[in-house]
DNA sequence: GAATAATGTAAGCACACACTTACTTATTAG
DNA sequence: CTAATAAGTAAGTGTGTGCTTACATTATTC
């Protein structure tokens, strides 16, 4: 008989360098050959692992998505009051914004909307992703009349997110500004919920 | 002697399907000869009112950044208080959100910010249009402790508006919930100022 | 230890597409 | 009228790149 398969061990291991690749260069601009170059193995190995280009990048967006709800949790771990856990969850993402490529990722995948499973991959990304944030910023407390809903606020949160991302690359604003500004409209987002 | 250059007026002429094709396409997918095609030309011609490609996808940056103030111009041309106008403002964008393909510019663009003109056209277009939504919502009244600079709340704004064009694309929301959170969000971080 | 299947190497195919070239036809200024 | 140049036509060309194929090597299990 023959050896076991080691495919997903394999899957597993070169992922994070397939996200990293993906995240730099985005979807067109990720050429296979450079996928199998910063890998370390040639093409047809990375062939073997997933069916086309299209399913590495498919991969990419659910890990990056994975590895980012992670880190919450991680950063989150130690703080059981929800208001703190709020505010810890603010100064964070205003201090890491952009770091990995997250965005790149995502605005080459919003190009390709007429691709269904870029789509349905996206979707399923940006629902998680607002679950995430609502679960976070909720209070369990009434509606009031006039203020958000907590799935508004976790829209508009996830619409700074994205800008603060794009302010990052285009460097609109430096660093110390664009903290400031993310925390500020962040608070206003949150404070003006339930 | 020969006949005048018509190329300044052919460029005008072809602008608008340029910038149409890009808006449905993105950068990548659209081919010269899509382009071609859809502005009933050969290819050649369009080589020879642009010096490449690229140089016809940062004319339609351009140009689409211009509609669409002229289109905020008109919108806003018979209302001279101040209030009234960022109201008008936020229903006129609740409602047409997405309507003219420009986040997908935008978001194809962003995928080539290794490239300098690229860049520099998305920074161009982004400071421009966060100084059009300073004006719009600036108050003139003094800054008061706690609340959301003129800034700070446009670059809310349109953040709000990537999000909201990003849940039209996707259909995240039913039009309906999608109109009702960007006003909300928008009224929320709008009235937060000063 | 040999059959079997996984892993690795190397070369290249086929196609899409940005861009060019060589040429013909229309227009107009002098 | 005609020379000169713009506008239009048609057919490439070269390159990048996703994906494949044919084959050699290695490891594992009975």
């Amino acid at each position: 008989m023959a050896r076991h398969s080691q495919i997903d061990e394999q899957r597993k291991k070169l992922l994070p360098i397939v996200c990293q690749t993906f995240s730099e260069l985005g979807y067109r601009r990720t050429t296979t050959a450079e996928l199998a170059l910063r890998c370390d193995v040639r093409e047809n190995i990375l062939y073997r692992l997933w069916p086309d280009k299209k399913a590495m990048f498919l991969a990419a967006i659910d890990d990056i998505f994975q590895s980012r709800a992670e880190k919450w949790a991680e950063v989150l771990s130690d703080l059981p009051d929800p208001d703190a856990r709020v505010e810890r969850l603010i100064a964070y993402e205003a201090q890491h914004q952009g770091e990995f490529g997250f965005y790149r990722v995502i605005f080459t995948a919003l190009a390709e909307t007429d691709d269904d499973e870029m789509r349905d991959a996206l979707i399923r990304m940006y629902r998680q992703f607002h679950k995430l944030v609502v679960k976070q910023i909720a209070t369990g407390s009434e509606h009031e009349e006039g203020k958000l809903t907590e799935s508004d606020a976790a829209w508009g949160l996830i619409g700074l997110a994205t800008i603060s991302n794009i302010i990052v690359e285009l460097k609109l604003l430096g660093p110390r500004q664009r903290q400031q500004m993310f925390a500020m409209v962040a608070n206003a987002l949150v404070q003006d919920t339930v």
